[in-house]
DNA sequence: CGCCAAAATGAATTGCGTTCAGCTTATGCC
DNA sequence: GGCATAAGCTGAACGCAATTCATTTTGGCG
């Protein structure tokens, strides 16, 4: 039998990451089962072994094609807007919207992905900087249009607006609906740029 | 044989708990053995079932102890301050201390603790609230004093802290020792005292 | 048409959490 | 002191799932 073609090994590849999307996103990553995915994807328990190293490694490789994605349309979001306060409104929006759209992948990434010794140098560590980029991009913005304090402190403000959006977050994941993404993301914004001070 | 005494079973509790909170800090909970535990605290298999229904209720039990420490130091810390942002960087001090002091066990709590059926209602998610208790005084008092803005979202706030706190702590966690725990609690509160605005 | 190398299989291996049938031990009663 | 009792305690056996690898299947090529 002669080698695949990269492309058709792209294929089968992509059928194994779409059965193990759903069989994690379905039962989590420990009761999801390798032959349950595999039977998903209509092949050989020992054939994933070929594609990915092991269990995990192809959670993290589902977990980095669902970032990936997120990614993307934070970016197209942020884009479409003007002004400082709009397009963190736009980042914040499109991450809130993920978590309702997605509640199942995003608790398996939040509780996969960072810790453990695979993380740093990762490829969701690389993703992670990309999504960071996109924040900081946002900064560079609105010092420069003078919406944002001159001596902020980049990484701090990262922090912050990455927590609070895991924290905040935790609530459409835990399925209450009594909240809105819009105006979970406008408040959060007005907080952020105002502080608490009187 | 008759019953064990309330004390010797705490005792015996005690010892258990111990061997599993070295074991889970020094493997992790998958990599941690229930053998190895076992063998630790001097005991059987079989005993640590009549203690714990199972592996995951041993972590939740250790998480929990380790929680209420954290939370009692937070409070005492709170309480020898006065002045809003003096008892809000006692509490994220005591935060990040931990994180510097214990960064295996934190770890845990951040990776095993939110998610999962078993979370919503556990002891854990009391504690959470107990924890959270104490920075709703913090602005309450805060408030009462005229440093805090009245119409400040409590809820919106604490998911900022706690978030922040807890993005800024993988620092600590990931073994970053350029950054210092008192002057990474100063800047957060001075950050979100402030906000971002010119 | 066979040949061969790569793909694909799935039964065997392995490791670990969990169970439970049996064994031990401390107490109180005769 | 001996013994009945009931609870504590043990550790080998079980089940389940990830991982491996010897074997089989496949399809292009000389």
């Amino acid at each position: 039998m002669p080698r695949l073609t990269d492309q058709s090994r792209r294929l089968r590849e992509d059928q194994l990451l779409a059965a193990a999307r759903r069989s994690f996103a379905d039962h989590g990553f420990e009761a999801a089962s390798i032959a349950g995915i595999a039977r998903g994807a209509g092949v050989s328990d020992g054939l994933l072994y070929r594609y990915f190293a092991d269990k995990r490694a192809l959670l993290l490789a589902v977990l980095a094609r669902f970032f990936e994605e997120l990614i993307d349309r934070a970016g197209a979001a942020v884009v479409a807007e003007a002004g400082f306060a709009a397009q963190l409104r736009a980042l914040t929006l499109t991450h809130f919207q993920t978590m309702v759209d997605h509640p199942a992948l995003c608790r398996l990434f939040l509780r996969q992905t960072r810790d453990a010794g695979d993380y740093l140098g990762s490829p969701i560590h690389d993703l992670t900087r990309r999504y960071a980029g996109v924040l900081t991009g946002i900064v560079a913005a609105g010092r420069a249009g003078g919406d944002v304090r001159a001596d902020l402190d980049d990484r701090l403000f990262r922090d912050l607006v990455f927590g609070g959006m895991e924290h905040i977050g935790w609530r459409f994941l835990d399925g209450d609906t009594r909240h809105d993404p819009r105006e979970a993301a406008a408040r959060l914004v007005a907080q952020l740029v105002e502080g608490c001070a009187p």
